[in-house]
DNA sequence: AAAGTATGCAACCGCGTCCAG
DNA sequence: GCTGGACGCGGTTGCATACTT
């Protein structure tokens, strides 16, 4: 026995929503907000799914949504709360006032991804013939983590780049926008007792000419330390990992 | 010009979580 | 503490359009 759907399947209208589908819907919610979206689509004499209905206001009718191209500073957010948290679009969203998860999730998948990263990488002879062909829940997996240590890699590379994100504090507060609160969702390896490298960053907390190499490399190393401890213990343990960095470009080892 | 392929994006699906009863 | 309904999320699908051959 499973779960009850939502709703009548059978009379549930699918597909793109129409201009008149968009006005009942805008003009119910302008009135009365939102509340119960299952019974909404009823109350409004729309054929849709209240988890449909749902979608379509989040995602392109309630204000202030911005479409449209991403700025350069937006695909940075992005990138860098990729590599500290992963694909949980709908916190990198919430530091993007406008954009929604799915307008982010998809930007990534189809584009920042590919700007950042190069084609996806084919499958070498060497994965193939000689590592054990992982399941596809760690094939899933580790696809993920692989693309945050290659992120984070491309960044390490670019230390010495005057416009890298290490050199550049005042992204610095963007990367961890969820740092400095009590419910820090990076777990990290530190112990009470010892010194936390895991505080708040904030753009004008320092005086940003004294910022040296240095100490953008000892930020970054602690950063890589959380990002470790951030992946699950069994994608890093698993000997069916299969970790092997690869430059997308040449395909080369790392 | 037509057919095939790639890309981008809106929408759907299923599952985990939350919360009232 | 348990249950069921609703919500929210991330992954996936399908279609329209753009591009290539």
């Amino acid at each position: 026995m499973g779960r009850a759907p939502c709703c009548d399947k059978a009379n549930v209208k699918k597909g793109p929503w129409s201009q008149e589908e968009d006005a009942t819907l805008k003009a119910y919610i302008k009135e009365n907000g939102t509340g119960n979206w299952i019974a909404l689509p009823q109350k409004i004499g729309l054929k849709r799914c209240g988890k449909s209905c749902r979608l379509r206001w989040l995602n392109y009718l309630r204000p202030n949504i911005k479409h449209g191209d991403f700025s350069d500073e937006e695909d940075q957010i992005i990138c860098n709360l990729y590599i500290s948290i992963g694909s949980r679009w709908s916190i990198i969203a919430a530091q993007l006032p406008g954009r929604t998860d799915n307008d982010i999730k998809n930007y990534w998948n189809t584009r920042l991804k590919k700007k950042l990263l190069g084609p996806p990488l084919k499958e070498t002879s060497r994965f193939s013939s000689q590592r054990p062909k992982p399941n596809s829940q760690t094939l899933t997996l580790n696809s993920t983590a692989l693309e945050r240590i290659q992120l984070h890699n491309l960044q390490f590379q670019g230390i010495n780049n005057t416009f890298s994100f290490y050199n550049n504090p005042a992204l610095w507060s963007k990367l961890h926008p969820l740092r400095g609160t009590n419910d820090s969702l990076i777990p990290t390896k530190n112990t009470e007792n010892e010194p936390s490298h895991n505080q708040p960053v904030t753009a004008g907390s320092k005086d940003q000419d004294s910022c040296e190499t240095s100490s953008n490399f000892n930020l970054m190393q602690a950063e890589l330390n959380d990002l470790f401890y951030a992946f699950d213990e069994e994608a890093i343990s698993s000997s069916s990992w299969g970790l092997v960095f690869q430059d997308y470009e040449t395909g080369y080892d790392l």
